[in-house]
DNA sequence: GCGACTGGATGAAACGTTTTAGGCGCTATA
DNA sequence: TATAGCGCCTAAAACGTTTCATCCAGTCGC
């Protein structure tokens, strides 16, 4: 069965072409009893608009677009839930691409929605630098929100939560605990969530963390294998050396972290204390419930959504906003246990 | 800047109109020098294809949709990577749906996507009755594979874990370990998943449960808070009516129940055993690591990848297939601990 | 009874592709 | 020298909407 199109319907109806779509898109303009006769007629054939020739010759889609860089993590698909509240209520349609972090695949992800002529795109973006593609889109006029990223873009909205400020809440938490030796878990640092965080925790330990140590270890991704891989490094450092409270990049690298140092035999808190990052559901519910660095995931989502449709509406009397949300430390048994230092 | 159409690379190649489209469709059929005008063209304007136009001509999209019960659960994006490894090899695109188990969500999501005229439709439906508007797609001729669910329909193909022998799994399990009074948490049971894996945990009980009882502790979602919820309503019992295990719909509740009983002051498994199902990457560095029954998560979503990808393939001569997985229990200490039955 | 409106409908143009039938200038064949 | 074949290109039609200018038949005011 061929989709019947318009002009069938307005055939079947005994009316123009021109009718039926002013049926369907302004009805009041439209003789009571014409309209019924279409739209019996629409019935009867099952007609469903071409979405195609609509958005052809509008020149514009309903759907907005956002990019995250692991559907996987909870973290994001909290962000997405938020997103997609907003973008509903308005009738569009919100489409999720998963980067994986991996450049290529964000570039692609963009080509293919810059060519469906999206509405704008929300996203977190892979690298740091220069964004060449985001830059094409933005001069094409499709609205573009950063999220989790990149305050301070003069030609884009963003959403963002202060990463410093986390880095620093985790960081003296742990100085106050009494902690001398610390590690950073995460990456790649050309993630600025990674590279922020970092920043905040050795300007905090730069700060007051007088004697105080900060070694990094280093991942490839932010997830859970990555986050024991980590660990099996650290642990494979001599026992004075070891650090004595890890700050991981995300939860997820947090419970690789736990896992890998609870089955080889380490406690959390009293042998290794651990700090994650994003307050994802899981943490709370960790084999040792997770301290962490809550953000405010659906609520970023709902925001940039709203920037966007705000930017999409305006057009050209647009002004770029940027919004920081403050994070908050949540103290959980992972990091519950002052230590006496000893050193 | 207004997008640059394929007339206007064709003006400032010199060319005409359809040498551009078979510049960018078919390479070869164009004299290498003309086709470098013409790629300049391109470049210098920055041109990008217009997917709707070319939709519309086409009849047909190139993305392939998914629609998932609930976007954060991990289960369900551990299924959209899969799919995602596979649509994306074909140079298609994957965009993904979030019915949150919402009827009304579902539906406007599938109209959607057929005003879009996607190519074909990897779902998870919401309710276990008949699906009108899935065959309406069908009708319309766009495949549909149904997702861990509903073996048997003639009219598609479907990708599934036996949740049946699922649940038998568990229930055998925790009667190997000596418990007589179990309950079974989750919900909604319109949800066939919730409900075969029930009626497989009753059977089981039946064949060989002398004297062994399920209580039942439906939910309304398959969420940590329901988990929570459920858990709240069986400490509510009186002790001796209590159950001693705990077979959950799947992991998010089984966390839920961990959670909760476990601020009460109740101990996994030495009170309480529990048994998830899905055996997501959380269950294993829970609190209590969790017992769980597997399923392939990501081949699911590969496999009703390659399936649906066929039969868009294959048009009319395509011959609907049912692939079944069989799930695996993963016992972990949530449920580690046999039970010396006092009744 | 006449012009000016008005509500309701029509017809055609336009959106940007892809595709198909054909045209043009060559070279190879007879 | 005519003819067929080939390589490369063009022109035009078609996809299904939306919109805009127009038209028609009543109705109202005078």
């Amino acid at each position: 069965m061929a989709a019947a199109s318009i002009k069938e319907v307005a055939r079947r109806a005994g009316v123009s072409l021109g009718t039926v779509s002013n049926v369907l898109n302004r009805p009041d303009m439209v003789a009571p009893a014409t309209r019924q006769r279409v739209l019996d007629a629409i019935a009867e054939l099952g007609y469903v608009r071409n979405d195609s020739a609509r958005q052809l010759r509008a020149g514009q889609s309903r759907t907005i677009a956002i990019v995250v860089l692991d559907v996987a993590n909870p973290f994001f698909t909290d962000m997405v839930r938020g997103a997609e509240q907003v973008v509903e209520e308005t009738g569009a349609m919100l489409i999720v691409c998963n980067s994986g972090e991996d450049s290529a695949r964000e570039r692609r992800h963009l080509e293919l929605l810059e060519e469906q002529r999206v509405r704008g795109v929300l996203i977190t973006p892979v690298g740091d630098g220069p964004q060449p593609h985001l830059e094409k889109l933005i001069d094409r006029g499709i609205p573009v929100v950063l999220v989790d990223r990149g305050a301070g873009r003069a030609s884009r909205c963003s959403v963002a939560v202060d990463d410093v400020l986390g880095g620093r809440l985790a960081m003296d938490h742990l100085l106050d605990q009494g902690h001398r030796r610390i590690a950073y878990v995460g990456g790649p640092f050309s993630l600025a969530q990674v590279a922020e965080r970092h920043a905040g925790a050795a300007a905090a330990l730069e700060e007051r963390g007088a004697g105080a140590e900060l070694r990094v270890a280093a991942t490839t991704s932010l997830t859970v294998a990555s986050g024991r891989r980590a660990a099996e490094d650290l642990l494979a450092l001599p026992a004075r050396q070891r650090p004595t409270a890890v700050f991981c990049a995300n939860d997820l690298i947090a419970l690789g972290v736990l896992q890998e140092l609870t089955v080889r035999g380490l406690r959390v808190p009293a042998d290794v204390a651990i700090v994650g990052y994003d307050d994802i559901e899981f943490a709370a519910a960790a084999a040792v419930p997770l301290s962490s660095v809550r953000q405010p995931r659906e609520q970023l989502g709902r925001t940039a959504a709203q920037l966007l449709l705000e930017e999409a509406e305006a057009g050209a009397t647009h002004q770029h906003r940027h919004v920081v949300f403050q994070p908050e430390l949540v103290v959980r048994r992972s990091s519950d246990q002052p230590r006496r230092p000893r050193r």
